[in-house]
DNA sequence: TTGAAAGCGCTAACAG
DNA sequence: CTGTTAGCGCTTTCAA
């Protein structure tokens, strides 16, 4: 007992080339699909090598071949943020799909950790990294990861010699006003942040796009930026609904925000969704399940982003050519019990 | 541009000891200190190695001397859990601190990527395993893992052959019960899980026993046992509080349940917390900070749980005694809010 | 206290 | 289509 993993003498090529009756080049050969090999001797190959239960050690493939079968995925704070955690569920499976696995460092927003989740993705010969954040925002990628295999994942950077992949803010915008004046809304408040980044100007965007496709003039005084937070959320629909020509509707930047629009709702006595439907964004679960009644948001697609990046980064043309791509993915509405026609 | 990361010829051992006017094998052990070396050519070493950036290759070091330095983390939703993230960072920096990095692969609960996820772990050669869970639970280690070596996080299981780290359960209950009558409450209600876990059984325990400890006797109609989530919370609350001697005070098995509490005390017309007094378990801030008033509840040592496994992992004793440790370690009371003296 | 040689397990380069 | 040889970068043996 308390063997280490595999101390069973582990089989090597060498016992599978023995197996089969071929040579160790063989063997590697025929599993790798690098060279053609003769059908027959490829077959026994593989038997001898499913039978046995071998596969290779990439430490020693990476060794050789300057590959480390590792993906690296440094955040900021995903780990600990709910459900971002998704990125690196998406990261992985997309890693397994080419016999790699991810190394995910989460520097908890401390640049001196980030040095050291450098230091140790270059030590571990990664052959590539996201780079990711929690939120969608802005970046500028170290300079220690010059010349690096990078793709950034719910970041974009000013200087577009990255790929990336974030999701799609303006979309989001407009999907929440399409389905709130699908359903007959008109005056439709939106509690944004008072901060200046990609989601916060996307999805404000988003929101006078889809007035406007809906052909209903904006009315600055609808818009109201806020701090982050349930507390935002709860200031901003007082400014929102304590006036005579209040919205039947409100868009929120998040279901944070949702959140404290609910409880300030409640406060007034107002109904949901019947005096007053509201939207989120970020489907998080705890939240928007908890509500009563359940909250309608847009889900965003942290999962995806994760997989992406990571089928990016090996993608040839990503190796070869200086051709970027700044992938915008489209996020999902998750109806529920929040948004009703308007009264009257 | 886009060249492979560390495309600039990496400094090997060679460089090193080229520069420091010895052999490549008197430069590792003057790193690794595996021998005794003279102190000066020590220096000059060590000086060399600084000076060029060197640090080795794992992999090349690990296919020699049969280690990987890579510790996996085996989990069934923890990426996707809010906080439970945590777990991996604690798991991250022990690992840090032996020169070692965690390979985190989630299950999501699904078998066969448990599967999947133990082969890649014996494939990367991997020098541990944590094998953990969302939330305490009782598990079974899977029979591929036999041989390796283990250490459970949030996690127990019936044969006590792997070391083991959780919350210590009945000590949440009694800190809850203890800060309640502290405060001078005596008729304190508990809303529990119908489920048989050890967090379950844990907590209840600790509220019997903290109610001993300050003389009051168990009112078996306060303790309600229902289901999870938030909705579970409020039928509980509702049989709390819906009957002439109710209590003052309400100790939820967790957060969700007591936002559950939090909206049927609303409906009732009951404030929190004079009228009533809570407390939570889990600390889900997006939860906790969020409610009005912010609610006091007790926080799970997710990142202590993570550290103290992969601490064991690289102890001596784990690796060559039977001797195994089944660690609790002590969960905070998190005060904010929600708990005041009862009304008299 | 140090160095030279061998080899971890694999794949690339070079034959045939 | 297949095999032989060499060597990835390090640490371990063995020898001095």
């Amino acid at each position: 007992m308390n063997k280490k993993l595999g101390a069973s003498p582990r089989v090597g090529i060498r016992d599978v080339a023995a197996a089969a009756g071929v040579s160790p080049t063989t063997v590697s050969h025929a599993l790798s699909g690098a060279r053609a090999i003769n059908a027959e001797t490829r077959a026994r190959v593989l038997d001898a090598a499913q039978r046995l239960g071998y596969s290779p050690d990439p430490r020693a493939r990476g060794l050789r071949s300057a590959r480390s079968y590792t993906i690296g995925l440094l955040s900021d704070n995903i780990a600990t943020t709910p459900y971002a955690g998704l990125l690196i569920s998406g990261a992985q499976d997309a890693a397994a799909e080419h016999q790699s696995v991810v190394l995910a460092l989460d520097s908890n927003g401390i640049a001196e950790r980030e040095q050291r989740g450098i230091s140790t993705l270059k030590n571990y010969r990664v052959d590539g990294i996201v780079y990711a954040r929690m939120y969608h925002q802005q970046v500028s990628v170290p300079t220690e990861l010059d010349g690096a295999h990078i793709v950034l994942a719910d970041a974009s950077s000013l200087d577009l010699s990255y790929s990336s992949v974030v999701p799609n803010e303006v979309g989001i915008g407009t999907d929440a006003i399409k389905h709130l004046t699908s359903v007959g809304h008109r005056r439709i408040g939106f509690v944004n942040l008072s901060e200046s980044a990609p989601a916060v100007m996307g999805r404000e965007q988003g929101y006078r796009q889809g007035m406007q496709d809906a052909g209903i003039p904006v009315d600055e005084s609808l818009i109201v930026a806020t701090t982050a937070g349930v507390q935002g959320g709860r200031e901003a629909a007082r400014k929102l609904l304590d006036r005579p020509n209040r919205p039947s509707a409100i868009f929120c930047f998040n279901d944070e925000a949702a959140m404290g629009v609910y409880q300030t709702a409640h406060e007034m006595g107002l109904a949901i969704p019947n005096d007053l439907s509201i939207i989120g964004v970020d489907n998080l679960e705890l939240v928007s399940r908890a509500l009563v009644p359940m909250l309608t948001t847009i889900a965003l697609p942290h999962y995806e982003m994760g997989h992406w990046a990571v089928s990016r980064l090996f993608e040839p043309q990503e190796m070869a050519s200086a051709d970027r791509i700044h992938r915008q993915l489209p996020c999902e509405l998750i109806q529920r019990d929040s948004v009703a026609r308007p009264r009257s």
